[in-house]
DNA sequence: TTGTAAGCGTTATCAG
DNA sequence: CTGATAACGCTTACAA
């Protein structure tokens, strides 16, 4: 090893005892002499000794390292996820090993294999856009495998889970809508082919029931795309005719809102007066946009918190890993901004 | 172990013949027989076979993996730079394991100690705002342990560093501004001991220079932590007296070039009539506030490729470790955006 | 062509 | 109270 660092068998040596002694001492095993234990112990700090985790791996069949599977790490909600992450296993002694699919399956199967090889303790998984076919991951979990899955949930029976309450959120965020005096409110919704999409949808439309308003198939569109330009060009459209002019948009996404904002202000019409707006996902700019944007926020690094924790339990063995499924499902949090208030 | 791995001595055992042979033959060494070649393969192939990594790195002394300490994972920047680390690694073999410092100096050398303990083959840093004292990397680097340092570059001799071009990047952004016919050129500067800020800060005064303006250090603010409140406050206060009050703001990143664009809306003044803004960093959401934040691009991903691109050179011995240092500086872009353009 | 044995750093078991 | 020894999974001289 380049770096030479000291072993338990350097101390041994030095001070002519056996590894075993020495092992023991560092570790206040019972039944060494105080004297013997000092002058380890000395020895060691004066050397700088530290245990070589990758030894105590294999010899525990333990390598403290958790490993995690994500799409794209600059996706700012993952990104947050991943720092909840790091923050749990890291005061909890663990190892973050992080590994990105970029939506590929292959590289999916590719670097689960990697993790195992490198003996990760268990895996927290947010899966491929690609992933439709789960044996990979079924495989390991009925081998009693640690996994938790968060954001994206398999098909699968009995996964433990850790994912956002979707369709709260969208309702949440619609009723306060409705709340504000709105009578029109057209959603901007996602692929209908995602669950959170439906979900979203879902959650609008009932909120909507709820408020006593009609649901209009006129009134969804859909901006799968999810980019500006495309909710820009879907919103002048609504505008156009009277029977879709809408007076409030809850959008999938901020960025979306963001696009539905600008097609806005190029009529001429004001938020929130004329128009409200809700987005979704609390990215960073939706507070710092003209008006700043509500927004339904989702807890990221409480979702790589918590899943860290449910991980961190199974592994312990403080729960079990595959006996029944656990769902987690975290709340949203509406957060009213200007361009939502009417009153 | 829970998964039950199939290893060497479970493929020799079956097959009555030796570790070393059954080792010999999956990695096609020369002087074993076809035949036996084929028995083993097969074998290995049926019971999915795959090498203990952890016993590997033992066996040899090396991970095949590398350590990556940054301040903040959710830094849009960072995670760019991530991607583009766990991208270069992934294609060569190597496992990244992360950590963040959340800008600690406690927690980089705990950090930094973890991943010594782990065995990491190299490191890639960007090290804490509260660093000031570099000896937990030089000693290393004495050792002639490899590191490469990214985006901050430590105050050590013949470090091998990649960074971009912060001098140029902030000379570009204000000559842009003083171009357009601004006169007044407020910097709002990160914290003195790093040197990024230290190059944008000079990158400033030498366009003001090269504008035939005066350099006054009271248009010269401090906004550390980075936060919008920050930069908020700073900027009001800039314009409460005539003489600092500004017709144009550079700010060391985008945030803080967020935050004093809602100060001067708050005040009534418009973007970028009354006031230029240009920021730093090309955030996800400057190009979605109002008006659209012209700053300056930095080629993230690019970072991390480079800077994981040398570590492994280093680490293969390709090139060494401590020799001379060596500083690739990669050219930022200036975005031209809506906030800056008077003309 | 194959087997034996030592060793990477650590800990657990069994003796003394 | 301490020491020998084996073992975790793998590679590699050296022997056969």
């Amino acid at each position: 090893m380049k770096l030479g660092q000291a072993t338990i068998k350097d101390i041994a040596r030095e001070l002519n005892v056996s590894n075993s002694t020495v092992s023991r001492a560092l570790k206040d095993y019972p039944g060494i002499s105080d004297e013997t234990k000092k002058k380890v112990k000395e020895l060691a700090e004066k050397l700088n000794y530290r245990p070589n985790a990758v030894a105590l791996s294999l010899r525990k069949s333990k390598s403290f390292t958790i490993g995690v599977i994500i799409p794209e790490v600059v996706h700012f909600f993952f990104s947050t996820v991943i720092s909840g992450i790091e923050e749990i296993a890291f005061k909890n002694g663990y190892n973050v090993i992080l590994c990105q699919t970029n939506e590929k399956l292959e590289r999916e199967k590719s670097v689960l294999n990697t993790m195992l090889d490198n003996q990760v303790d268990g895996l927290l998984v947010s899966y491929s856009k690609e992933t439709t076919d789960f044996d990979h991951f079924s495989k390991l979990l009925n081998l009693e495998f640690p996994i938790v899955f968060f954001d994206r949930l398999p098909e699968i029976d009995n996964t433990i889970n850790v994912t956002v309450n979707d369709y709260q959120g969208a309702y949440q965020a619609v009723k306060h809508l409705a709340e504000q005096g709105y009578k029109k409110i057209v959603h901007l919704a996602g692929p209908n082919n995602l669950a959170i999409s439906r979900k979203r949808k879902d959650g609008y439309i009932e909120a909507l029931r709820d408020s006593g308003m009609e649901i209009d198939e006129n009134l969804i569109l859909s901006c799968p795309n999810g980019d500006e330009k495309e909710s820009f060009d879907a919103t002048l459209k609504l505008f156009e005719k009277p029977e879709t002019r809408p007076d409030a948009i809850f959008a999938h996404h901020d960025i979306v809102a963001a696009g539905a904002m600008m097609a806005i202000k190029s009529l001429g019409l004001k938020i929130p007066e004329d128009v409200g707006v809700v987005g979704y996902s609390n990215w960073q700019f939706s507070s710092m946009i003209d008006p700043p944007l509500s927004t339904v926020a989702q807890p990221g690094s409480r979702i790589g918190e918590k899943a860290t924790e449910l991980l961190l339990q199974m592994i312990d063995g403080k729960r079990e890993a595959s006996a029944k499924g656990e769902n987690v499902v975290l709340d949203t949090e509406l957060l009213v901004r200007k361009s939502s208030v009417k009153i």
